[in-house]
DNA sequence: GACCTCCTATAACGTTGTTATGTACAGAGG
DNA sequence: CCTCTGTACATAACAACGTTATAGGAGGTC
């Protein structure tokens, strides 16, 4: 676990995965274009993953990583209020400049690889068991209880406070994704933000001191 | 344009293509056994749709149409906060009921047709062009304009505010069919019903009216 | 040199969506 | 009754997919 040779080809297929997919979308995701890509061989994605499910396992964990990275990199301002709208906006951030990669960490996409023989058809995937997706949520949780402790909300359970932010947020980013608020930015103002702020003034805030620390924000929209 | 013959093999097709969505998941959409189900022959799905891609945007039509029905069929009581949470309530009933369909109606999956010549790849698909998937959201509009007139709630777009309600109950609705909320039900009560309760208290509605809405409604749970 | 192990390259198999081609049957006009 | 026409069906073939089987080659250890 030395993480050593980063020009390894298993490496260098996982990267052209994650890119492939960003770019040209879940069915373009086909072993023979991708071992081409890096200039392996077919049999490479066997040897090094086991077949297509498993690679795809492993750019979805890649993509709760990511994810993980840049919610941890979200800095931290003494004022909680604040911290938690730079939380949703970073959210928002990187499911619109990943949108393929967003929908395929939760299970909204059925790639290419069709065979799909023993996936979990329990009912569907449920990507809450990756340890990166609990890390990526539980700044999330952690951001709502700062929020709490400091008296600027009111919640009894900030694990459930934070599903219900998690939901909204979700939802919002997958509607803006698939086009659905118009131009770019549009649902940002209209939707995103409105939406955010009248759930944290239902959850005890003054809409004053929200307001006030959306504004304190660098411009609001980054 | 009778709408006659429902006996017809394109009409079983679109009906056992429905059906094995929901059951079998969108992998299982495949002009072959699909075909072999209703007795008919390969060909059958291209002489009444033209490809496998042309029957899944019937299924997506189909599924609009019903999602449509379903919130139609809402009861108009005399209290507009009772009518938006039913609204709300039956949007996740049938998502819950339909999670398959629900998924390819939002372009939230991709199922086993890859063969994606033509298929929009602009960005995605934008299943709100749709004139079903349009009169459904209308229902919400039509909702939240009335809670709007009568007071109960305080909006400068109607049309906002369902875009931020229709937001908070999509991404709460997936994640819910990805397991992410556990056992059944237990989702509903953590999450929904005080996200929902928690968006009218910041769109200025009462706690207290809000709670007595909700507990007017039969059971508060269907 | 001989052996083992890992990775790679080529070829084949079964299944997918799709296309091409031939067939059956209904109705119209003579 | 025959023929023409058009729509729906059935059979077979094609390219491409994931996958498997099998053989070849590089690097270390004895």
């Amino acid at each position: 676990m030395t993480e050593a040779a980063k020009d390894t080809v298993r490496q260098r297929l996982l990267d052209a995965a994650v890119r492939k997919l960003e770019s040209n979308g879940p069915e373009s995701l086909q072993a023979r274009p991708l071992a081409a890509e890096v200039n392996a061989s077919t049999m490479a994605v066997y040897t090094h993953f086991g077949g297509m499910p498993q690679l795809l396992d492993e750019v979805t964990r890649e993509g709760f990583a990511r994810f993980d990275a840049e919610l941890a990199g979200v800095p931290h301002s003494g004022d909680s209020l604040v911290d938690l709208l730079a939380l949703g906006l970073a959210y928002r951030q990187f499911a619109l400049q990943n949108p393929q990669l967003y929908r395929l960490m939760f299970g909204l996409t059925t790639p290419g690889t069709r065979r799909a023989k023993e996936r979990d058809l329990t009912t569907d995937g449920s990507p809450s068991t990756l340890s990166e997706g609990v890390s990526a949520f539980n700044h999330l949780v952690g951001a709502v209880a700062k929020a709490v402790e400091s008296g600027r909300i009111h919640a009894e359970d900030p694990v459930a406070v934070a599903g219900q932010i998690w939901s909204a947020t979700h939802g919002y980013v997958l509607l803006e994704i698939a086009g659905v608020f118009g131009r770019e930015g549009h649902g940002l103002v209209t939707t995103l933000r409105p939406m955010i702020i009248n759930l944290l003034v239902g959850l005890g805030a003054s809409r004053e001191d929200v307001e006030a620390s959306m504004a304190r924000m660098s411009g609001a929209g980054r």
